[in-house]
DNA sequence: GTCTATAGTGGGATAGAC
DNA sequence: GTCTATCCCACTATAGAC
């Protein structure tokens, strides 16, 4: 029964912070729209940082179980399980993408650059060519571009062409 | 002869800005950095939004430029022009979109939207399919990654397999 | 063209009552 | 669990002297 007070600031927090980014969102605006104070989020939340983490776990914690279990297999099985990952995440990453510089102290660049080196592996092996990254940046990257371009329509009218299209930058057969 | 104050200003308030963000750097940090104090940054720029405007002012004529003078050609050229424009700009790109709701004032997220399309209209004429959008949103956006993502590699040894990528994506004979 | 001084605002966060 | 009241801080911006 997660619609506790907790569970209701995170979801406006989420709401504010993709709609108008996570900067431009103070916990007044927050605690405002909820009918409560701002004092109020502090016995729920240590502070703005612990409210903005815990909204970005969920997507984390996805993307690094992704990329940690998973075995070298059929690449284009991981395209198409890898875009279904973004899809269900894209409101996040929408709201991650347009504030990276204010989530910086969560080092979100820093460990999206090692989740997707570790998708290349999966893909290409240990030590990828140039070549081979510059086609997976190419491929991932436009995926997670579709995903959050194409968010309005349903799954099934965006995903086969957004992995069809990956896989042919991946120039694979 | 544009050593003068006023560039240097952009000067270093383009390198904090890529470097930390355009939220997370403050006047006073621009000021001290340039041995000058904060005020005197108001002589030369309205406001700290106009001063954010003159540093992405060069990539949106650019980009605009780009858009709207071309005509229908060979996709393949349109894909290298635009690897190019791209690559030359990508500082402020990275700038804008780890940023990009610091900078909702200057309506980047639509106006990024309109250059897109336009392209599109360029690859596929005025009314492209879905799965049309879709491949070139994979082939733009992937593009870009790769500017971003290997910004420190020299132009030659990205542009060609990040344009072959992208031609692939759209599925180009 | 640059300074000192300061106004004015809004944010995150805490103390302590209820 | 939520309130009132308040603190503290950093920032943008302006006024006015030099």
């Amino acid at each position: 029964m997660p619609s506790d007070t907790k569970s209701r600031i995170q979801a406006v927090a989420r709401e504010l912070f993709v709609q108008q980014g996570v900067q431009n969102t103070s916990l007044r605006q927050i605690s405002d729209r909820l009918g409560i104070t701002k004092p109020a989020l502090y016995y729920h939340f240590a502070s703005r940082d612990d409210l903005v983490r815990s909204i970005v776990e969920p997507l984390v914690e996805d993307i690094e179980r992704f990329a940690a279990t998973r075995g070298p297999g059929d690449a284009r099985v991981l395209l198409e399980d890898y875009f279904e990952l973004i899809w269900r995440h894209r409101e996040v990453i929408v709201m991650m993408v347009r504030d990276l510089s204010a989530l910086g102290y969560l080092d979100l660049g820093e460990r999206m650059f090692g989740w997707r080196r570790q998708i290349i592996a999966l893909l290409f092996g240990d030590e990828p060519t140039t070549a081979q990254r510059i086609r997976a940046t190419v491929a991932l990257g436009g995926m997670s571009d579709c995903a959050v371009e194409f968010a309005d329509l349903p799954l099934n009218e965006v995903k086969p062409t957004a992995v069809e299209a990956a896989a042919a930058a991946l120039a694979l057969p």
